[in-house]
DNA sequence: CCCTGATTCGC
DNA sequence: GCGAATCAGG
């Protein structure tokens, strides 16, 4: 097997929306997950966790080690991305629960942080303030391989790319499993409409809503 | 053990 | 460029 370009575009998408190296080798099939790392790496695309540390922590000498903040006072300032680094987007899944932060420290009206809150009360993100949240979780195995009648007119794993909704509608392997596709909330992987399921502002525990969205139709039992 | 992605290196 | 072998963390 050849990487053509048909097969690289997916493996490019299938990465992109979080897929691992395994299952992204067995939708393509005839390659391993080896390959399938060595040609996402060969074409740059972005660096997912890995489980090896790249060691790199002795910066810590005798002073007394102040707690950095989890909020820099340079929310404000554009991408701070390094020139030399290649990597145009950095995609580290975070968990997507912010610091909930204490009624005790209000807020300065004289400096406000430029953010927008979205319907369902999340807080966007300001350039280089954090990374992004995570796809939905990658389904464990089945993916549909070809696309079927059922998603026809439906945005598939192959219609996926940086500007529209990758939320799922439906569950991995049934055929009419098809994503969002609407355009994005800049910044995040989802529409508006959806960053508002995916990201809710922690309520009070009185009122809280019982059923929580999960993406990719949530668990399923086989 | 299983899984994961990263890296190396002979081809 | 490719990917098996190897590594290393979870």
């Amino acid at each position: 097997m050849s990487w053509t370009e048909e097969r690289i575009d997916t493996l490019k998408k299938m990465w992109d929306s979080g897929m691992t190296a395994t299952q992204i080798a067995e939708e393509l099939g005839g390659v391993s997950r080896n390959a399938v790392i060595g040609k996402a790496h060969r074409l740059g695309l972005q660096s997912r966790p890995s489980p090896v540390k790249p060691n790199e922590a002795k910066a810590e000498a005798i002073a007394p080690a102040p707690k950095p903040a989890a909020q820099p006072a340079a929310a404000v300032a554009p991408a701070p991305r390094a020139a030399a680094e290649p990597a145009p987007r950095a995609a580290t899944p975070a968990p997507a629960s912010a610091s909930a932060d204490a009624p005790a420290e209000p807020r300065e009206p004289s400096a406000p942080v430029l953010r927008s809150v979205g319907p369902g009360g999340f807080v966007r993100q300001n350039p280089g303030e954090q990374t992004p949240p995570i796809s939905p979780a990658p389904p464990r195995r089945l993916v549909p391989a070809k696309p079927s009648d059922a998603i026809a007119g439906k945005t598939g794993l192959l219609d996926l790319n940086d500007r529209i909704c990758k939320w799922p509608l439906g569950h991995p392997g049934e055929p009419d499993f098809h994503f969002c596709g609407d355009k994005v909330n800049p910044g995040f992987p989802y529409c508006v409409a959806h960053c508002g399921h995916a990201y809710q502002a922690q309520l009070p525990r009185r009122d809280r809503r019982p059923p929580p969205p999960l993406p990719f139709g949530g668990p399923r039992v086989r």
